[in-house]
DNA sequence: ACAAGTATGCACTTTTTGGTAAGTATCAAA
DNA sequence: TTTGATACTTACCAAAAAGTGCATACTTGT
């Protein structure tokens, strides 16, 4: 019981539902490096910094299975291989974009937000430095 | 070693840090609800549709401590709280819309997708209700 | 013969995330 | 006195996400 009490089809609102589809650390950023058109395997894991083989693919894999992206396979050897949005990628990916800027206007802020929280986790013992 | 090689501070670019701030399942929609104005704990939960407590919470913790949201405790009994967006998670709250917005124009697609997931994951005899 | 570069696949393990269910404090209504 | 409402807190556990490292097939360079 309980589908859809109140809103769309068992999704909040349509925030929600894209983020069904883009959930996870590394699609957005797959996504929108890929705004620059058409890249191959080897460039995307360049650009995605510190993802592995496995996530980059598997990422890869579901956003193809999803229709936002289209894998061009070249048949050549040494293998090559690009990846490209599809329409109804490049829609969302420029979605996107809005907060690619906030985060840039506010990657002092968020340093500083993220150095706080490694504190917490790592307190050791920081009373000693901090009284020294 | 390997700091900021190529970028900005240990960010892929903006959206990277953007994400950092509000990964995980339940802020982007917490923040989204908060666009409404100054929300009850109470009311937060009847919106964000699923989200248990323990998550609710914790998620809100997170958002006040890195300053996209404020509590005010209301000192009250029972017990009355709310939370409300700062500016500064209004300006990223406002980023979000485009992503709500792709979602309603596209969740029928959306809807499509995750079914096609729930099969791949649950693919159990499918094919013989398939054929029947 | 051997290492390197290409785009993956796969098994294994750790880390992170999220859910469940219970408990706390206070007052009011039944 | 038991129940209900409010806003949490905590302990425990399962599941999902992500990381590591090894392997493949083919070719070019040494």
């Amino acid at each position: 019981m309980n589908s859809t009490p109140s809103c769309l089809a068992g999704f909040s609102c349509g925030l929600d539902a894209t983020l069904r589809v883009i959930a996870g650390k590394w699609k957005p950023l797959i996504l929108y490096f890929l705004l620059q058109g058409p890249t191959r395997y080897g460039e995307l894991k360049r650009a995605v910094r510190g993802v592995s083989d496995k996530m980059l693919i598997q990422q890869l894999k579901e956003l193809e299975a999803d229709g936002l992206i289209v894998r061009t396979d070249y048949k050549e050897v040494p293998p090559r291989v690009d990846y490209a949005l599809t329409s109804l990628g490049l829609d969302l990916t420029k979605a996107l974009e809005p907060l690619c800027v906030w985060g840039t206007n506010n990657m002092a802020e968020v340093t500083r937000v993220l150095a706080r929280r490694e504190e917490w986790h790592a307190p050791k013992r920081a009373a000693v430095a901090d009284s020294a």
